[in-house]
DNA sequence: CATTCGTGGCA
DNA sequence: TTGCCAAGAAT
C-alpha cells in the first residue's frame, strides 16, 4: 500500500542519513534510559557531553542507585532542570527495590519510574525492547501534526490522543524502534518549526500540510507568557582565604544546589548596608566589587547583584547554614550556572 | 488544564 | 535587544 511505501522510505532514509549518537550504539536499557532523561527539553550538542560523563562515572543501575545524591547532582552541574537527576536517583533505587536490581522491559513498568513519562516511557520501551508503542515528544507532535494535517492545538490533549492513534496504526508492521527514531530525527534536522526541508523529507509525497502548502499554519502552537522579574541580592563573602555558601532548601528553584548567600528584594535599587545587615552581617566588611547581570528564566528574569565583601578578621560568625568553602572543595560542590558566572566575575 | 521547573543558541 | 524554545514531567 501506499503508506507502507512511505514508511519504507522514511525507514532507508534513517538508516542512511540519521546522525551518529553515542546513545544510538547500545541496546542497553539504562544507557538509553540516561540519555532520554538527559535530552528532556535539552539540545543534543548540549547533552552529549553530559551523556559521556555521566555512563563513564556511572555505568549501570547499581552504581547510580549507591551513589551520593551530591556526586548525581555535580554530574548534572550546569545543565538545568535539576529535578531530572535527583528523579534519576530515586528511579535507580525503585528499580533495585521494585524490581529486583533489573531494569523494566515493557512500557507499563517503565512509566512507573520516577521522572519518566509518557514520551520517555515509549522511547525506552521501543529503543531497548522493540515495543510497539508511539513515543511523541515535541518533534513528533510536529512532524505528526504536520503529516496527518491536525489543525488541533499541540498542546491539547486531544491533540495528543488522535495523534498517539494516528502513529499506532501508521507504525504498524515497522520496526517500532526504527520508525519512532526516524520520525524524531525528521523532526530535528528536516521538519523545522520554520524553514521546514521539505524537499529532502522521506515524507514529504504524504504529507498533509506539505500537499496544501500549510507548513507555515501547522502546528498550532499556544503562544508562552511573559517571563516576570524577580530580584535577588548577593553578597560573595571571604573570610581568611575562604568563601561562604549556602545550601537551597524548599521546593523552588536550584533546590539542593549552592549559592552565595542571598536575600530577594523588590526591584529597588539596594544599598550593600541594607542587602547586609538583611542577611544578618553585622560585623565590618569592605567592598571589593560590585557586579550585576540578567539571568534568563522559563518564566521569569532574574535580575541578580553580585557584592564581594571582605571581611576583616576571623572573628566574623557564620550564620544559620552557612558554610565555609575553599576553592578546592568549593569546586567539588554542586554549583549552578548562575554561581560560575558570578565566580567569574569576583 | 495551567505552572513550574534551566540553559544556551539563534533569528 | 527581545523572543522563541529544544528527545517533558510533576504538581
Amino acid at each position: 500500500m501506499f503508506m507502507q511505501r512511505v514508511i519504507q522510505t522514511l525507514s532507508r532514509w534513517y538508516n542512511l542519513e540519521s546522525r551518529d549518537l553515542p546513545w544510538r550504539q547500545t541496546t542497553d536499557a539504562y544507557c538509553i534510559w540516561i540519555s532520554e532523561i538527559i535530552l528532556q527539553q535539552t539540545r543534543v550538542v548540549q547533552g552529549v557531553g553530559y551523556y559521556n560523563r555521566f555512563v563513564m562515572e556511572l555505568p549501570n543501575i547499581q552504581s547510580l542507585a549507591n551513589a551520593e545524591e551530591g556526586d548525581v547532582l555535580k554530574l548534572w552541574q550546569g545543565l538545568g532542570y535539576y529535578s531530572r537527576a535527583r528523579n534519576l536517583h530515586y528511579a535507580a533505587k525503585q528499580v533495585m527495590t521494585e524490581f529486583g536490581g533489573v531494569f523494566p522491559s515493557t512500557y507499563k513498568d517503565i512509566l512507573r519510574l520516577r521522572g519518566v513519562g509518557n514520551y520517555t516511557a515509549a522511547a525506552i520501551a521501543s529503543f531497548a525492547f522493540g515495543e510497539k508503542v508511539p513515543a511523541i515528544d515535541g518533534n513528533v507532535k510536529r512532524v505528526g501534526a504536520r503529516f496527518f494535517g491536525l489543525h488541533a492545538p499541540i498542546h491539547t490533549m486531544g491533540f495528543q490522543k488522535e495523534l498517539f492513534s494516528l502513529l499506532f496504526e501508521l507504525m504498524d508492521g515497522a520496526d517500532p524502534n526504527v520508525f519512532n527514531q526516524a520520525m524524531i530525527e525528521v523532526g530535528a534536522t528536516l521538519c523545522l518549526p520554520t524553514q521546514p526541508k521539505c524537499d529532502v523529507c522521506p515524507l514529504a509525497e504524504a504529507c498533509i500540510a506539505r500537499l496544501q502548502n500549510l507548513q507555515k499554519q501547522i502546528p498550532v502552537v499556544a503562544k508562552k507568557q511573559k517571563p516576570k522579574d524577580k530580584y535577588f541580592y548577593y553578597v560573595d563573602i571571604e573570610v581568611g582565604g575562604e568563601r561562604v555558601l549556602v545550601r537551597r532548601e524548599g521546593e523552588g528553584i536550584w533546590q539542593q544546589l549552592y549559592e552565595f548567600p542571598m536575600i530577594e528584594g523588590d526591584g529597588a535599587d539596594w544599598d550593600l548596608e541594607t542587602v547586609a545587615k538583611g542577611l544578618g552581617i553585622v560585623e565590618n566588611f569592605v567592598v571589593k566589587g560590585d557586579r550585576s547581570f540578567k539571568h534568563q528564566l522559563t518564566h521569569q528574569t532574574i535580575y541578580a547583584r553580585c557584592w564581594y565583601l571582605c571581611i576583616s578578621s576571623d572573628k566574623f560568625v557564620l550564620n544559620d547554614g552557612w558554610e565555609r568553602f575553599n576553592e578546592e572543595e568549593f569546586l567539588l560542590k554542586p554549583i549552578h550556572r548562575l554561581m560560575e558566572k558570578m565566580i567569574k566575575f569576583t
